[in-house]
RNA sequence: GUCCCUAUCGUCUAGAGGCCUAGGACACCGGGUUUUCAUCCCGGCAACCGGGGUUCGAAUCCCCGUGGGGAUGCCA
């Protein structure tokens, strides 16, 4: 069978990088096997979903190119499926009626399927006794087995189980006296009918538990007795997440479900709603969270999350992905900067980390240089244009660009070149006032502008060659003169080489800002 | 509260009982190259969460604690 997995976002904002990161893994994964990687929009919740986040999406998705293979998919076009899906189980028992909300409609619970067999997804654990608390009376319903469990401190704690975890149970007093049993009347409470028990101190029954296993985190399990019915169409008709995900993955053909950890809890519910359809399971695979720099989860403060703002701050496409890819994720061997290809051969969920990981914006940014520094340089000029449509059109600003390339981590760094386009440059205050007030370093910028006014060759060479005179000329040692040269014609203390840079800055350029710093830190030591 | 998952340098990670004196990368600190800055090169700092087991031998397996994360919605 063909492997397919998707992506299945809801569009109601802006992309998260978590996200997108949950996108790359299912790409990676099903390039790697060679399978399909399909696109769901799932748009069902009409208020929050936009026309724009689907945009801004499939803006993001085209960027990193993660091409999806086939149409997308909208959810929101199957809710009547989804409906009757529901109707279905209505029908077949396996859903009913909850109560009603304020306005007088009812919502649509699934049951947790009372007689599946031992078999892919549920199985028999054994007898289990469970210390109930005497005084809260015990309620079964049709909904729902409700009771007080006792706390370590002895306090009751409000339960439901679900009639299937406890279908065989027996309730007995403090005294071992057995005061229900429900597996004689189940037919009845299946048929409406609810009993209360007092004084029940003990519940006992025959655990079973959902099982399967996750391609990352490996075999897991959630007893019956643990869950509860579940919603699966709102008092207002629409369908919750959870019958439209799994309707969805049916009828799109998934094979392998990877998604993020926070969905372990729901797997469970899942797997129950593909046996009540008779679909095979998916396999299913569980990614770690990506947590904040601080270790913490990424709440709405961690603004810069978002895969547009790593665009517009001057990160690569590949670099983004490459890093991202590494999250949770590591070939097995030394190897960190990865192409697509390399990535794609490497992909395995096995080799998947289940412990969440920590986003850090210095090794992107590393990683990011290095994707830089490759770039042929007539595409490195073009993207930094885009950066900085203000200089783009200056016509040393490809002789720029390359002189820059290698020293550039990000391309939001293009807007510190304003130096060499403009006198309106901003200066390194504290380390200009300590160099260009001292005597002796302002009589040697006078003596090399004197110079530098006269130069008939104004190139690397001589410009080099004219630094090292006046050094030598006003007795300063080998090096002195860079510096406060360097700070006051661009205002700070580091750059490219400064016979380069003095050179594409100007000679009317470099003599005016030499005048200018000299006034301006005139007198101030 | 309960249930589930998880735990190696500050961070991302390698590690499948002996290859571990625990490897790589980022960051940080030194040195070299550059008569300045950065790149680059070389070097350094730095970790198996704690306690019990199992074993001839444990980062690796088991248990208990602790820390972190998730779930516990008519959100997805």
């Amino acid at each position: 069978m063909k492997i397919r997995v998707r992506f299945a976002p809801s569009p109601t904002g802006q992309v998260h990088i978590g996200n997108i990161r949950t996108a790359i893994f299912n790409y990676l994964f099903a390039r790697h096997v060679g399978g399909e990687f399909l696109l769901r929009i799932e748009d069902t919740d009409l208020e929050r979903s936009t026309r724009e986040a689907i945009d801004k999406l499939l803006e993001c998705m085209d960027w990193l190119k993660l091409d999806y293979d086939g149409e997308i998919f909208y959810q929101s076009a199957q809710a009547d499926k989804h409906r009757a899906a529901a109707a279905e189980l209505m029908a077949s028992g396996d859903a009913y009626y909850g109560a009603a909300d304020e306005s007088g409609k009812r919502p649509i619970f699934f049951r947790l399927p009372l007689n599946l067999p031992d078999g892919r997804t549920v199985r028999t654990v054994g007898p289990a006794e469970l210390a109930l608390h005497a005084e809260t009376p015990v309620e079964i319903t049709p909904g729902g087995i409700h009771y007080g469990a006792l706390s370590a401190k002895g306090k009751p704690m409000p339960t439901v189980s679900a009639l299937a975890g406890m279908r065989d149970l027996v309730l007995r007093d403090g005294a071992g006296q057995v005061l229900f049993e429900l597996a004689p009347v189940l037919s009845r409470v299946l048929a409406g009918e609810s009993f209360r028990i007092t004084g029940a101190a003990l519940a006992s029954f025959t655990r079973r538990e959902v099982y399967y296993h996750d391609l990352v985190k490996g075999e897991l399990a959630k007893p019956l007795d643990g869950m509860k019915d579940q919603v699966i169409v709102r008092s207002d008709g629409s369908p919750v997440f959870h019958l439209a995900n799994v309707l969805d993955d049916i009828a799109q053909g998934v094979t392998h479900i990877i998604r993020g950890d926070d969905h372990v809890e729901n797997t469970y519910r899942h797997l129950l709603l593909f046996e009540v359809f008779k679909a095979t399971p998916p396999q299913y695979a569980h990614l770690p969270m990506i947590v904040n720099a601080a270790g913490k989860p990424y709440s709405k403060r961690d603004g810069d999350a978002f895969v547009g703002d790593f665009r517009s701050r001057g990160f690569l496409a590949p670099a983004l992905f490459n890093y991202l890819a590494l999250l949770g994720w590591s070939p097995g061997d030394d190897r960190e900067k990865l192409s697509l290809e390399e990535m794609v051969a490497a992909f395995q969920l096995e080799r998947v980390k289940s412990a969440p990981a920590q986003f850090d914006i210095r090794k992107l940014s590393n990683l990011n240089g290095l994707y830089v520094a490759e770039m042929p340089t007539d595409a490195f000029t073009a993207l930094a244009r885009e950066y900085a449509p203000e200089f783009a059109a200056h016509p040393a600003f490809a002789a720029v660009a390359a002189l820059m390339q290698n020293r550039t981590k990000a391309l939001d760094q293009v807007r510190d070149w304003r130096y060499f386009f403009a006198d309106d440059f901003s200066r390194d205050e504290k380390n200009s006032r300590k160099q260009l007030t001292r005597p002796e370093i302002r009589n040697a910028l006078a003596i090399l502008a004197e110079k530098l006014a006269g130069l008939s060759d104004w190139t690397e060479a001589a410009v080099m060659q004219l630094l090292e005179q006046t050094e030598a000329a006003v007795g300063l040692d080998h090096g002195k003169l860079f510096q406060p040269v360097r700070l006051a014609v661009t205002g700070v203390a580091g750059g490219a080489e400064l016979d380069r840079t003095l050179c594409l800055i100007g000679r009317e350029a470099v003599l005016r800002r030499l005048d200018a710093a000299l006034t301006l830190y005139q007198g101030t030591e």
